[in-house]
DNA sequence: AAACCTATCGGGAAGGTTCTCGAAACGGGT
DNA sequence: ACCCGTTTCGAGAACCTTCCCGATAGGTTT
């Protein structure tokens, strides 16, 4: 209904009466190409480009941002490095100053913001952490055991489980490099072979505590257990309680806690001049499924072990839950002890003999002795002790 | 040994011939103070401060600084601009360009820096949980079903467990809002009354979904499971199988959980007829020790139930053990249930009635819940669905 | 009053990205 | 030569903080 004389600008723009920004002339602008879908003009006259914008769109009122350094500072009416000088609590200021900047802090509840200061500083205040597994008591465990510890000290915790998979080991690793963790946690999958992902962690300078699995290639912190007379120990016991044939349900080879409980029981079987049988060690990876099989493979043997010493508690059970499914009587039949006493072991019936070793305590320790890489990095291994829990599993005399 | 002479330059210094930084002129220098322990002159001539300082001590070779995209940029001799548009699979590139800068990236191992991608967006790309615990399979399985979520999208997680206290939750949310975390999923401990720290997250407009145990009095998203008609078909049960005085091993009435499963047994009773005895309800805090007292002092009552329906299984196991420990038949003299299927109610002898969820599903929605929420926000409620599974704890019927 | 000193504050760079917007280069058509 | 359009690139701001170092205002000493 609007003809073009209502609106002269529109005219103008639909005539090519095009005013230069610059010099507000006419006569010398020409088009000069296509800029992002607008028509772009060119002023011969002052030799400028440009482009008929959207000046006029309301521009948005400032953007919703959060209240930072600087806004204190303006509405003080000085300058931002004193602001952030009040807030660290630094010296070279003035007491009335710091206490105006604090209370106004307080009023506007200002939260510094860590990722500039991350940025800044090289330091994200952050621990990466990765364990193979989520699923048993044992790595939720030690995460509180390293939580109460790192949060005391003003780290925050970034969890990542491999799931027993190597390929994911390897992605959690660069996602945590990549997140500029501070310092890592670790505890291998049973299938680390290759530990190169660990070695560019090294070259880069980032704090490594490995714990419980740890890396055999590496030169690196570590925090373990003494897996080695744990197992001795538990072996010597089946052994005391009249068991001979004697089996053990081994983890994967490559893993040092795996290696040492083998040491550990191949030389408790040699001590009292027990024969090794080689058929009865089997190996598995540390998954529930593969420890069924192996359970099932072990009492399906022509000539059954009498006892088994398995490498960790979720794999004894499985070999307990097997033998009371098919009826053969524990302990008197059959001896079982684990490793790890995890709390199912002692509610199971019949409750499981095992090997406890001081869960929270290993969080505690890796977390600590990460703390120290942090200032001096340091190669340092700790022990901690393990101790044979007798329960009814094991149990047929006395 | 060596004499003023051979070093001219310091006896001019130590008579006071300072030369101006500015003018070269010696004649106008005066002392000016000391500035940080340092000498401090001044020019009359030029009207210039300054100290004499280490100018001479060999600057460090611009220490050691990972590979940003500058050096990328420096290294082709083109900008950073164009640079940070290659490797943003951006438009706008010449093909060839863009195959450069991918190589050179490859070769010196450039890892974009996400600290500063986040300070300028106000995205970390992290996702803070809260969780009451972590000693049982429940939370950390939620964790794995979320993780699972989240790491495909993108995400990482920041875990934090309250213990059951009000204090750290508080104090966990802050800490989370200070790491500026993109959204949070919460638990909230069986003691949470007061819900301001959530009203800050939500005013900080920071997505927030509550799994589990959810706030009542916020309007947010969140994901529970159906606990009424868990807990009546589970109390109903017991009821068939000829139990009349049915306990109640409730959980903190704050918690909408408890109400709600405490609404199901009530109704389920009621519905049968079965009078309510008061004394029958027991609340506890949802810690261990507590629990142990509560299923102790309901197996103390002058006049015991003939079963127990528990809030959730580590109780029911408090009250299974507890039972077995006296000689109590279970479940021809007790019948227990417990509420969401531990994998040890399945282990345990008798084996534990109890009530399904789907715990990796709780974990999985309430990720994805919470992805929605970072586009639009939405209120939401998602109920699971349970499933009564009955085992040896509650049959004394066919 | 000049010389010197201390206490307090401000300016600006750095940290690594992304994004906006303007500029240059280029290609083809008159 | 000129015009017009496209493709490709660069400068610089913004995000927020800390830190270095120079600057200033007073006071105190000769």
């Amino acid at each position: 209904m609007c003809t073009f004389s209502f609106f002269p600008f529109l005219r103008a723009q639909s005539r090519g009466m095009i005013k230069c920004k610059k010099c507000n002339q006419v006569e010398f602008i020409q088009k000069s190409g296509i800029m992002r879908g607008k028509q772009r003009y060119y002023c011969k006259s002052c030799d400028y480009h440009f482009t008929i914008g959207d000046e006029n769109t309301p521009q948005e009122p400032k953007r919703h941002h959060e209240v930072t350094i600087m806004d204190i500072a303006r509405q003080l009416g000085i300058s931002k490095s004193t602001v952030s000088r009040a807030l660290r609590g630094h010296t070279d200021i003035h007491e009335g100053t710091r206490q105006m900047i604090l209370d106004l802090a307080k009023e506007l509840d200002y939260e510094p913001n860590p990722l500039a200061n991350a940025l800044l500083k090289r330091r994200t205040n952050i621990i990466g952490m990765l364990v193979p597994e989520f699923r048993h008591y044992f790595f939720p465990t030690i995460i509180m055991g390293a939580q109460a510890v790192l949060s005391k000290a003003g780290y925050n915790l970034m969890i990542f489980q491999s799931d027993e998979s190597y390929e994911t080991e390897v992605a959690n690793v660069k996602a945590l490099l990549r997140s500029r963790v501070d310092g890592l946690l670790v505890s291998i999958t049973g299938k680390t072979e290759n530990f190169d992902h660990f070695r560019t962690v090294l070259q880069k300078e980032v704090p490594l505590v490995f714990f419980n699995r740890v890396c055999p290639e590496l030169e690196t912190p570590q925090v373990i257990i003494d897996d080695y007379s744990g197992a001795f120990q538990a072996v010597e016991h089946l052994i005391e309680q009249g068991y001979r044939r004697i089996a053990h349900l081994a983890g994967p080879s490559i893993l040092q806690i795996a290696r040492l409980r083998m040491q550990g029981y191949v030389d408790a079987m040699q001590k009292h001049g027990l024969p090794m049988d080689e058929s009865l060690i089997v190996y598995h990876d540390l998954t529930e499924e593969n420890a069924r099989l192996c359970a099932r493979h072990l009492l399906d043997l022509p000539q059954p072990p009498e006892a088994i010493f398995a490498v960790n508690d979720p794999s004894a059970l499985e070999v307990l839950l097997l033998a009371k499914q098919r009826g053969i009587k524990v302990p008197q039949d059959l001896g079982i002890v684990g490793f790890s006493n995890d709390p199912v072991s002692a509610l199971i019936e019949p409750s499981l003999s095992t090997v406890d070793q001081p869960v929270w305590e290993i969080g505690e320790q890796s977390a600590l002795l990460l703390l120290e890489q942090l200032d001096q990095p340091r190669v340092e291994t700790k022990v901690l002790q393990t101790r044979l829990i007798v329960r009814d599993s094991s149990r047929r005399k006395g």
